[in-house]
DNA sequence: TATTGTTATACTCTATAACTATA
DNA sequence: TATAGTTATAGAGTATAACAATA
């Protein structure tokens, strides 16, 4: 007979449960549309930060979307390869180096972006736009949580 | 420049984002605490549903924790080694087989359950217990509605 | 001393698909 | 034909730690 764990620490654990297999059903197809473009599911996040910010240190990369510094030179070097991002040295601070998306890079999400957007919107169709912000809130404030201790 | 999106396009992609960090952040954390005991965290989650119902067939693991059925299987072989579980073949239809907890495997969680479970809500206390409700209605919503297509 | 980024290793998990045995 | 589970392969991501360059 399993140990009865309190109403406090249930509700958390069934949270964990249930917040584990909304992101994973979301990120096996958000995973399958990447693929489509021919990009890994970490090289169309870089990207997607990119595209919004156009240049950003290596490093804020890893913190946006929480990957390894190892996994960001990988990834980077990836898509430096397919010429859709370049690095590019700081002037200020010669340890830091920038990701900066390309004209390909761009022109590559320009076609892609609002395609995937409606993917990701059309699979959340279940819950409103009112409960999505709702969500938001919560899921905001439970990752900075977590993060901050 | 990038291309402005809907209202409703934005806020589904946001609620991904957070979403997606909310569960890596969680996620690194519980990955971490299930080694301590000498599991991986698909380990960790299969004996836990053990723990809960004791036999279940194969596949409804599968099912419970959303992963594929060639890692189920080679979960269920590490877990079987270890001697915390055992296959026990259906009688009335002979393609199941259930994963059942033995005595071992029961007694590794009535040890350690209780500390996994303060650990997992030590790590959601800046969302009450209200919100975390809350967010358990929405995201199971959310899920479910991803998975029904 | 601390930080940014790179490199290298080993491990975990995954996707995929072919396969068996049953139904 | 469809389902439950196994096997095998290749690839993606991770943790970890050591390292160089710079602050």
């Amino acid at each position: 007979m399993p140990i009865q764990l309190d109403d406090a620490h249930e509700t958390s654990l069934k949270l964990f449960v249930v917040l584990s297999k909304a992101y994973k059903a979301i990120t096996e197809q958000a995973v399958k549309d990447a693929k489509q473009y021919g990009l890994s599911s970490s090289e169309f996040m870089i990207l997607e930060v990119l595209y919004a910010k156009g240049k950003i240190p290596l490093q804020q990369i890893g913190e946006k979307i929480l990957i390894t510094s190892g996994s960001i030179t990988y990834n980077i070097d990836k898509l430096e390869k397919k010429d859709l991002l370049r690095r590019v040295p700081s002037n200020e601070d010669r340890r830091v180096i920038y990701a900066e998306i390309t004209d390909a890079g761009n022109e590559l999400f320009n076609r892609i972006f609002p395609e995937h957007a409606a993917k990701i919107h059309s699979l959340m169709k279940a819950v409103t736009q009112e409960e999505q912000q709702v969500a938001i809130e919560l899921l905001k404030k439970l990752g900075k949580g977590v993060l901050e201790g």
